[in-house]
DNA sequence: AACTATTTATAAGA
DNA sequence: TTCTTATAAATAGTT
């Protein structure tokens, strides 16, 4: 298509070989774009010229790597190396193991049991009383350790303020020096007789949520 | 080129599309290779049709993956290591996603529980009470249908025990013909009385495991 | 970069 | 699919 027939080899003056790359690079590229244009075919073309220069096309609704994936797929041959396919063999081991667990929470949640034998049963009914117990002991032993931190919490309180108490009696009296040891050695649960009311807490309400 | 002008655009008629996508692959692909040979350019060149089927040209002295590392070092996009990076952010999604599930899991048998909030316990136990009615549901369904079938396959066998006998009887008294019409009329249960305690069959006993 | 004679590609039809 | 052919498009050689 030109002024004469040429031959198809390699074009031997250089300025003439850039000068024709040049024409048939922007020809292949319209040409790439419009297959991808009219037959909805995915492209990729690279095209590098003698000089090194990079031209490309990549179907815009696509990307290179998409393209190159696919054609890993469809060629069967091989572009990324053992790394990646350690890495994607990796995907695939812990999705499967994805699917196990999902599958296992949920019979345990009482899902898709139907395609279970009744033998199999057996075991996720045990799983689930099991569990059943030991969250509910977990509970209560959560509900003691609140009830028992309220009575550390009103005990501390009656010290605190035993020795408030004390500490004003002193002011008033001018003397309170030995005070600091002397509560070490002795135990807060023998003052609160001698407290007046208003000094004493009011129990603490554990916050814990019995109902639902 | 053509008899008529064309616009570039996607053309509608599937069939059409798919003559002129082998036409113009053919062109295309000749393209490359003449631009490959006659400017001495390195070309790849991968085509996928709208149906998934593959062409590719790629410069016969070079291969896919050296232009593919002259892509990356030229045009500074990454290849590999965005694929690389993908497939390692795709490892963490999904073991993300496992131990997520793993933790799940363990809360609902119970395990681990000492790192959850007391409010954390109650969506728990209300799971696993869930899922333990839902079981246990299953279970006496599957119980109640095997007992059905039992007491089924009990009746059948009466049934047939009860032909049985005739048919000695008639075999003896050298006449029968009637008695394929005549049990259709009527309930198995009612001809039990008519056998021979040796004839009876045994219940059957159900395999259900009730026990553990 | 334009021009244009010619070759080449291909749209439509068979 | 393949071939045919009229026509559009690409481009080799030239300016």
């Amino acid at each position: 298509m030109g002024r004469g027939k040429i031959e198809i080899k390699r074009i031997d003056n250089s300025t003439n070989r850039q000068v024709t790359f040049s024409k048939r690079r922007n020809g292949i590229l319209k040409k790439a774009r419009e297959i991808n244009v009219l037959c909805d075919a995915e492209v990729s073309l690279i095209v590098f010229s003698s000089t090194g220069k990079l031209a490309e096309f990549i179907s815009p609704n696509s990307t290179l790597i998409k393209i190159l994936d696919k054609y890993q797929t469809t060629s069967g041959r091989k572009l990324w190396d053992a790394k990646h396919e350690y890495l994607k063999s990796e995907v695939d081991r812990v999705k499967k193991e994805n699917d196990s667990m999902q599958i296992e929470l949920r019979h345990l949640k009482g899902e898709d049991l139907t395609s279970l034998q009744p033998k199999e049963l057996i075991p996720i009914e045990e799983a689930l009383s099991n569990g059943l117990t030991r969250v509910r002991e977990k509970q209560s032993e959560v509900h003691r350790m609140m009830k028992k931190n309220g009575r550390m919490l009103e005990e501390e309180n009656k010290r605190l303020n035993y020795i408030l108490l004390k500490t004003e009696q002193m002011d008033i009296d001018g003397n309170g020096r030995e005070l600091g040891n002397e509560y070490h050695h002795q135990n807060a649960r023998d003052y609160p007789s001698q407290m007046p009311f208003s000094f004493r807490v009011q129990p603490i309400q554990p916050n814990l949520q019995e109902n639902k």
